[in-house]
DNA sequence: TGATAACTTAGAATTGTTTCTAAGTTTAGA
DNA sequence: TCTAAACTTAGAAACAATTCTAAGTTATCA
C-alpha cells in the first residue's frame, strides 16, 4: 500500500509537471513507483482495470506520454517488444531472465576502461549493460 | 566485391549448415559478411533487388532463420524496431548514432566488476554493453 | 538426365502495438 | 458554483513487422 508521504510526492511530481492530477495517471505512477517490474502498457492497463479504476489503453499510453515528457519516467524497449515504462531515474542497468522474461534493474556500475580506449571517432554519450540470465526464481 | 576465397568460404558454410545454396541465400549471407551495417530485412530486400537477383520479402526472412539456426548469423533488436542482423559471430558490442541511427560494432571488452559483485542471487549467463552517441561522420 | 524435395514467388493475411476519433466527463481555477 | 480546457472513453483505424498461401521453379543426387 502506498504511504501519505509517497501520495503526496506523487501529486507534487504532477503539479511539478503541469499536468492534471486523475486518478488514471495517479495509479499509473504509482504503480511505477512501487513496483519496479518495467510494465508495459498491457500490464498497466490490466493492472489498472483490476482494480476499481477503469481506464482505456489509450489513457495509458497519453499519461505514459505525459510522465515521460515530465521526466518522471523512463521508456526503454527489450527485443522488439513492447515498451517498457520505469520510474526509477538514477542511473543503472538491467537484467533480463531468459526464462521468465522478468526484467530487474541492476544497481549502476562504471566501465572504466571504456570511454578512453574504444570511442574511435565517435562521441560517446551514454551506456548501458544488458545482462541475461536466469532470476533467483527461476534459478 | 567478393574474393574467390570468400565466394567459397560462403558455399562451405551453406553446405556445413546442411542448407541449399541458392543465389538469394548466397546473397544474402555475402551481404551480411562484406558490410558490417546490421542490416534489417528491408535493407536487406532493397539491397537484393537492386542488384540482379529478386527476391521476395518472404524469402528474406526464410533466410535469415535458416542462417540464424545454423548459427551463421545472429538476429538482435534494438529499440523496438525491425531485427537486425550481423554475421559478426564474435563477441562484441555494439555503438549506435543517435544522429543517423547507424549500428556498429564494438571490440569485445569485459567488465571484470561485474560478474562477480552484481550478480546477487541470480545466474548471468551473457551481457553486451549498447554505447550511444554520436558516429565518426555525423560528429 | 530425371525425379523430387526444397526453395522461391507475389501478395494477402495475421499479429501486436500504438494512435485516432468523436462524444461524454472531470479537473482546476475564477 | 460554473466554465472552459483538459482529460477519458470504447472501439475503430493505422501501422509495421512478420508469416502464410498456393502455385511455379530449381538444386541436388541417384
Amino acid at each position: 500500500m502506498l504511504s501519505i508521504a509517497a501520495g503526496r510526492q506523487i501529486e507534487e511530481a504532477f503539479e511539478k509537471a503541469g499536468v492534471r492530477r486523475t486518478p488514471q495517471r495517479f495509479f499509473v505512477l504509482e504503480h511505477l513507483l512501487t513496483r519496479p517490474d518495467h510494465a508495459t502498457v498491457e500490464d498497466l492497463w490490466s493492472a489498472l482495470n483490476r482494480r476499481h479504476t477503469r481506464a482505456s489503453r489509450a489513457t495509458v499510453y497519453n499519461t505514459l506520454h505525459a510522465l515521460v515528457g515530465a521526466g518522471l519516467v523512463r521508456e526503454f524497449t527489450l527485443d522488439g517488444k513492447a515498451a517498457r515504462y520505469d520510474a526509477n531515474l538514477d542511473p543503472h542497468h538491467h537484467f533480463v531472465c531468459n526464462q521468465c522474461g522478468a526484467v530487474e534493474d541492476v544497481d549502476w556500475f562504471d566501465v572504466p576502461e571504456l570511454p578512453k580506449n574504444r570511442a574511435g571517432q565517435r562521441r560517446i554519450r551514454s551506456f548501458e549493460v544488458i545482462l541475461r540470465g536466469e532470476c533467483s526464481r527461476c534459478r
